[in-house]
DNA sequence: TTGTAGGCGTTATCAC
DNA sequence: GTGATAACGCCTACAA
């Protein structure tokens, strides 16, 4: 049968409510005390039952993720940050994988929420900025963190990376290698951070590079499609772009592969840029140059500023990207 | 305040278990007694506490998804599966994307089965081999589903696909254009998938194929990596293979790069051939033949076979693959 | 610093 | 068919 906390008191030789104490780590509890208890919890190998916890208890010990985001990469690595992060406290992370086109995505939420009653909930881009979402969470007055929000920061703590700053860096290094014309592959108009980057774009630019500007689907395979499809549109201008940096991985690799179907030489003809969440492009598309994204940091903290306690104040965590660029980027043919 | 079934009830008018009764779809309930306690429900928006019902109850409402797989691609696939059919029974799924190198990974499976006592396990490769997790699972009497099993069948219900046959087809159409040099990179040893498919092309070749056997680390990056070196591998052979075919997609990803780098053309001056999860393999790697394997699908029987009850019998389900030839795949060269 | 009583929201058991 | 009542395992409040 299992192992209840009564039997865990029985065998330390005291009451039901000092072990609870030991285990929530509460004060007011002798020293001596504490250790009998602790010994008789790994004696019988006890682990409190979640659901009495939740039941009784304010806390569930489980934290969910609501992720609508196509990108296996992204919501892995997201994942294993959370994760990484839950273990340190005992708590358990429920998987949302949402799918492309949920139409139930709210109520879903809400069930979540009321079956649950999670202590906190994570969001991911695009649901980080949907304003339905968010009101219900605000009106149930369930904990959240988002990451990546495009706006309404204040509301909640979030983490996040620079994308202007990320998109800005990448320009001034295409610009350093001499680029005039370059072309951008935005995306979806849902990802806030699309828009970031377009930002961070111009900003480099200064106004002077050639932009074009492309919606994609945010569906992974379409938007390799997207990719391509923006790239061979920019091909056929009268000054097509030296260099190409698309708003995510997959369109870049979409790019790459339309580059490559004209007989364009990578980087000589063309440079491709773009955003990578893991070290795998390095691997895959190695003449792509990248903002490397820290995906699994974003988790990391995500999960670090939910599981922070009612009383946190909200904070803004910044997470560090880095620029990575790959193989020979020499100066571009005829720019 | 949070809505109970003692609300429902005295709303429909009736005693709090008739109202279990109907969330539950128990039967001697009277059609006009469930219809009021249905539009109650309906009315007060009311979702039964999972704690609750787990701790009064038998059932948790929550399985666990075990994948300690590196492949991101093969995770979100078989989340999503799985998702599939549990939001059909109202079913959460519990995510544990173990991380590479769990040294805890008996100790955590069984403090997620004390501490939430999920009502079953799905377990994947290589986990769904362990005979120690298989030994725990079995002993606490928790029910669980394995998919791609090695052995041992017989335990449990399961989901696959036939790897053997599977490599067997990719054989025979590689022999079919006219291949009689086979390069096969082996996978690591703990995935039997990767020895059912070495296998299945030792039948279709009928040991007259070139062999090369490479172990390899599960995790992503490093995969690439060896499929690349396997291949450098048999580039150096003195007579080199025609056609390679790896036993996952990303080391056959590693053998074009390595290709590429030897400036051999795909597929005039070799064939590469493996599996992949998705149809992505179509466009970031266009020339590469796979096997489509349905991991969505399997993750979905799975979920289907664990969700079908205590009492249903053990069953062995068969997904089936596909195999996907892209491009011109014409006869090699020198063949 | 420690113990006791009561309740969290649901299901199981047994009457009616 | 339907309803009262006792668990389920733990935490909160209050007392000692």
């Amino acid at each position: 049968m299992r192992v209840t906390i009564k039997d865990v008191s029985r065998e330390a030789g005291v009451s039901i409510k000092t072990v609870s104490r030991v285990l929530n780590n509460e004060r007011y509890v002798g020293d001596d005390t504490r250790e009998r208890v602790q010994a008789a919890v790994a004696l019988l190998n006890f682990r409190p039952s979640m659901a009495a916890r939740s039941l009784a208890g304010k806390r569930s010990f489980q934290i969910a993720l609501i992720c609508d985001n196509p990108s296996p990469y992204y919501v892995y690595e997201m994942q294993s940050g959370i994760r990484d992060r839950c273990v340190q406290d005992g708590v358990r992370m429920i998987a949302q994988p949402y799918d492309r086109d949920s139409a139930t995505l709210i109520d879903d939420v809400e069930s979540l929420v009321d079956a649950t009653s999670v202590d906190g909930l994570i969001l991911t881009p695009p649901v980080t900025d949907y304003p339905a979402i968010l009101d219900l969470l605000a009106r149930r007055g369930v904990r959240f963190v988002r990451v990546s929000p495009g706006g309404d920061t204040g509301l909640t703590s979030c983490s996040f990376i620079d994308n202007v700053a990320a998109a800005r860096t990448m320009t001034d290094h295409l610009i350093g290698l001499g680029h005039r014309r370059i072309g951008f592959v935005k995306g979806h108009p849902d990802y806030a951070t699309s828009a970031h980057r377009f930002c961070g774009l111009c900003r480099g630019a200064g106004g002077g590079g050639h932009i074009a500007r492309t919606g994609a689907d945010p569906r992974r395979l379409l938007r390799f499609r997207v990719g391509g499809a923006a790239a061979e549109a920019m091909f056929d201008l009268p000054n097509p772009p030296t260099a190409i940096f698309a708003s995510s991985d997959d369109m870049a690799a979409g790019v790459l592969a339309a580059a490559h179907k004209r007989g364009l030489r990578i980087p000589d003809d063309l440079s491709v840029a773009g955003f990578d969440d893991t070290a795998l492009a390095s691997v895959v598309w190695p003449p792509l140059t990248t903002i490397r994204q820290p995906t699994r940091a974003m988790g990391y903290q995500a999960a670090d500023l939910l599981l922070a306690g009612d009383d946190a104040p909200i904070e803004r965590r910044e997470v560090p990207f880095e620029l990575v660029v790959r193989g020979s980027t020499g100066p571009v043919r005829g720019a």
